[in-house]
DNA sequence: TCAAATTTACTTATAGGTCAGTAAGTTGAT
DNA sequence: ATCAACTTACTGACCTATAAGTAAATTTGA
């Protein structure tokens, strides 16, 4: 939250050749967010310790303290550096438009099957954020929220239909879904569910349905 | 509040009574079991307290530590004690056979949309169990491991496939996934998801796929 | 030398588990 | 039927970890 970076402005010559201190404390601090990831996926936020993130930062439990104020903001701030790594991933980035987004999607699953501890981080903190009063709640209604009219959105320009179409957001809600779902399987046994073949099929299945059946869904539904 | 046992004197020359002590003691393991639900489903195992258990139960948490000996047995009992409740439950229960298996599967979900304490119970639990050690790993393996089984067998039979083809088996991750996975995004945003509506027409879907497409899958995997 | 970075040393909570003791049964021999 | 011997179901006090947060001292770098 509080953006207590006070410090001066940024000298622009920040090169890599000059550690000042403060380009020091930036990587310092990306130390401890990495740190964060791997010690809040494996454990979970409740369980983690901060002095496990510390030392796996080579610091003390204080240290981390004194450059994120407290555990839950550490948390979010973890989260945060996870997303901007996860667009600086990608070369296009930002926004991927239309039907790439959707082979992103899939690569970013076969990307995920060569690092659990990614899968996991999100995957145990997602699913904890729905315990009361979890810090990180909103990040996790945000997103999921985002995603969706996101993928709706896509869908909708690949398959010629409307996004606002119950049948695509509710296309979109069953993507993610799926995706957040096998990963809880895969962590539980990693050769019980080939991930991306499962994902790329239904994505095929679902683009294949939603341009063949073009304007309006094939069955009336009684109830409504 | 703590010792109102004193009050009915239970006649204890009355044919059929509860010839043992036990028959209360069970009653106050289900107390306990109930209140464990409720504390580990809202504040996930790690938070849960025993203590809030033990209130919730009417006792102090060194009577819960009587009954179940640790905080994990008590986990693991809970988790067996929903099994047998939820198979309770269902009249015909035990194993329900071919295509009632997949409405009884779609009764619950709509079902679960009334009872968010349970489903978040199941949520939260099975994705913190993915934390290294922690106490409810085999019995979420497990129970993943049987369901995809049984849905298989039960898709097999439904459609006249083999269950032990990939694409069969596939499905039947999926289906799970796509189950678990809204369960999160209903937690977090009940307006979001309409779990029934949406799981209810991906197995009409996936069913009539199966059953249409009989012997072999449609189209030539390229890569592979 | 000044300020940021970081440590050391605590404080304060929380929480699981142990233990001795007690009240209420239960059992068995008389 | 009664009473001693024993068991069960607890409680309350206590112990021990663990963990977050704080404050003051110390180091480090420009």
């Amino acid at each position: 939250m509080a953006t207590d970076t006070s410090a001066s402005a940024p000298p622009e010559h920040d090169a890599i050749r000059k550690p000042k201190p403060q380009a020091r404390t930036l990587q310092r601090r990306e130390d401890v967010l990495r740190a964060a990831m791997s010690v809040f996926g494996q454990r979970g936020y409740n369980k983690g310790a901060l002095v496990e993130v510390a030392e796996q930062a080579g610091m003390t439990h204080a240290g981390v303290l004194h450059h994120f104020g407290s555990k839950e903001a550490l948390l979010v701030a973890m989260l945060q550096y996870r997303d901007g790594e996860e667009a600086a991933g990608v070369p296009g980035r930002a926004q991927t438009e239309g039907p790439a987004f959707l082979g992103h999607m899939l690569d970013t699953v076969e990307e995920n099957t060569g690092r659990p501890g990614v899968v996991q981080t999100y995957t145990v903190l997602s699913a904890e954020s729905v315990t009361e009063g979890h810090p990180a709640q909103g990040y996790f209604r945000d997103r999921l929220d985002g995603l969706r009219d996101k993928i709706a959105g896509v869908l909708a320009e690949v398959t010629g239909r409307d996004a606002d179409e119950s049948e695509v957001r509710d296309d979109a809600s069953a993507l993610i879904a799926l995706m957040d779902g096998l990963q809880v399987q895969w962590l539980l046994d990693r050769d019980a569910v080939d991930m991306p073949r499962i994902v790329e099929k239904v994505m095929d299945e679902l683009v294949d349905r939603l341009t063949t059946r073009h304007p309006a869904p094939p069955f009336p539904r009684p109830q409504d």
